[in-house]
DNA sequence: GAGATATATTAGCCTTTACTAATGCATTAG
DNA sequence: CTAATGCATTAGTAAAGGCTAATATATCTC
């Protein structure tokens, strides 16, 4: 199902404005999935807090979860930056500024 | 002083995650040059908030000004976005999603 | 010159936000 | 069963954010 309006700019850019929500969110996709435990040790904030960080991250449609016994795991939702990059892309600076780089890549898969 | 962090990622992304500001934003870029009284109008807000959103845009490296007699320009600085593809891309969700939009581009630049 | 116009800045007001500490609710361990 | 663990939620707090109204400054017009 999709969620209720889980994706707006607004929503993403806010999620990931914060540095404390965004260095969550990057140690939840760098790992292929993480417990709400391990994301606290070293955060510099408490359990509470990273619980509701992943609250918002998810709403923002970041993230997802997935409980097992009394473990939470939680995984990036990478679809969830959509958002972002359709709204870069409205705004025309990818391709600008990335186009030699495109044409490098392309060429090293299909010379 | 060095203003800590000029072009962070923090610093765009919190620039463009109010709504009024990145709307902002949006019609700075879409004007080549467009004047704070301009931007005002139809706005919502009032001058000063205007202004203040506009230094905020400013700070982030996402507008620059041009003071002419006694209006002053604003146009998008769209290298100001860079932050935010670094990121992205780090976290390569763009190559994935657009790979066969980028074949088609390329294929129709360089046939 | 006086007055109008364009913008920036300031002070103050609410609202939102990020946090902690405490608590509640499951689940597992002994 | 009781105790401990993992996580979410709540209440409270201090700080930040976005806004308005008012003002300051500079420029243009008459």
């Amino acid at each position: 199902m999709t969620e209720a309006a889980p994706n707006s700019v607004t929503a993403v850019m806010r999620a990931l404005a914060d540095p404390t929500r965004r260095a969550v969110f990057e140690r939840v996709f760098d790992s292929k999935e993480i417990s709400v435990a391990d994301l606290t040790r070293g955060s510099g904030v408490t359990q509470g807090a990273i619980s509701q960080h992943l609250k918002s991250l998810k709403q923002a449609g970041l993230v997802a979860e997935r409980a097992e016994g009394r473990h939470v795991y939680y995984r990036a939702s990478p679809q969830g930056l959509e958002p972002l990059v359709t709204w870069m892309d409205h705004y025309g600076v990818f391709w600008r500024e990335r186009f030699q780089n495109l044409r490098d890549l392309l060429k090293e898969i299909d010379p």
